[in-house]
DNA sequence: TATTGTTATACTCTATAACTATA
DNA sequence: TATAGTTATAGAGTATAACAATA
């Protein structure tokens, strides 16, 4: 193995071919739940009694908020998630998913885990490795 | 540290969440060039004088194939790439990098690693247990 | 007949800009 | 004035289905 300094963008590179070629496997796509990539991470993002304001949502989705409109309303369609005045701020909408969209997600989480094969064919040492190093990129911005 | 069974779906999570997280400073983005990620991919996937077809574009990419006439169209209205029937199947169409379409994607690599930059806040150490693991997965599939 | 790529269609995601309601 | 969310608009990505050219 080299032992000379490592190259960032190799990981950055590598990381976003591993995803792409992932997608079609990726349970994010939520084909089982005809759902969007961006609507099952929605569906991860908001836990159940943990309402997001919409202005939050955008932030963390790294989007423009007028996206989160169109997003929310067919989210709300489907009966996923409903809006909430917060009483605070009558400007800001948190958005608080509904008995429905929490049973959605933990059948969406459920099967990520039965579709998560390729990171099981890891070892178990390099697995805790990943998550390890990943804990640390996710919260270190 | 835990020693228990590390679980492949929280891998997934995180590697979902900092996929999202991080698309607003991920190179893939190439707003900088007036890229779509997905037109920066294919410019990573295409090497120059690597030629591929566009079935094999599509196969890469998981998507449909009719989506990727489009995304040439676009990618040869910016001169960036060409098609090329094949002389072998008439059938077939393989795409090539321009001259211009060579250098963006040069650039664009050379982006990457100035951009790089909350992965080149791990340790050494970590930054190459990444790079073997991904490694790993992007090859094993 | 089967395969490669295209076209037509519809929907989602995305950004920008102008707007409304509230602070 | 500034902020949160909406609306209008335009363009890109995506899937399905029907099609043409070629094998």
């Amino acid at each position: 193995m080299s032992r000379s300094a490592p190259d960032p963008s190799r990981a950055w590179q590598l990381l976003v071919k591993f995803f792409f070629a992932q997608r079609e496997h990726l349970p994010a796509r939520g084909e089982a739940f005809e759902l969007s990539p961006v609507q099952c991470h929605v569906l991860h993002l908001i836990e159940p009694e943990r309402p997001m304001a919409m202005g939050r949502l955008a932030e963390t989705l790294g989007c423009d908020a007028s996206n989160i409109t169109g997003l929310v309303d067919r989210l709300e369609d489907r009966g996923l998630v409903q809006r909430q005045p917060s009483p605070e701020d009558r400007r800001i909408k948190v958005i608080r998913l509904t008995p429905t969209g929490s049973r959605v997600r933990t059948q969406l989480l459920r099967h990520v885990t039965s579709s998560a094969r390729p990171l099981s064919r890891l070892s178990a040492a390099d697995q805790r490795a990943l998550i390890r190093i990943l804990e640390r990129l996710v919260d270190e911005q």
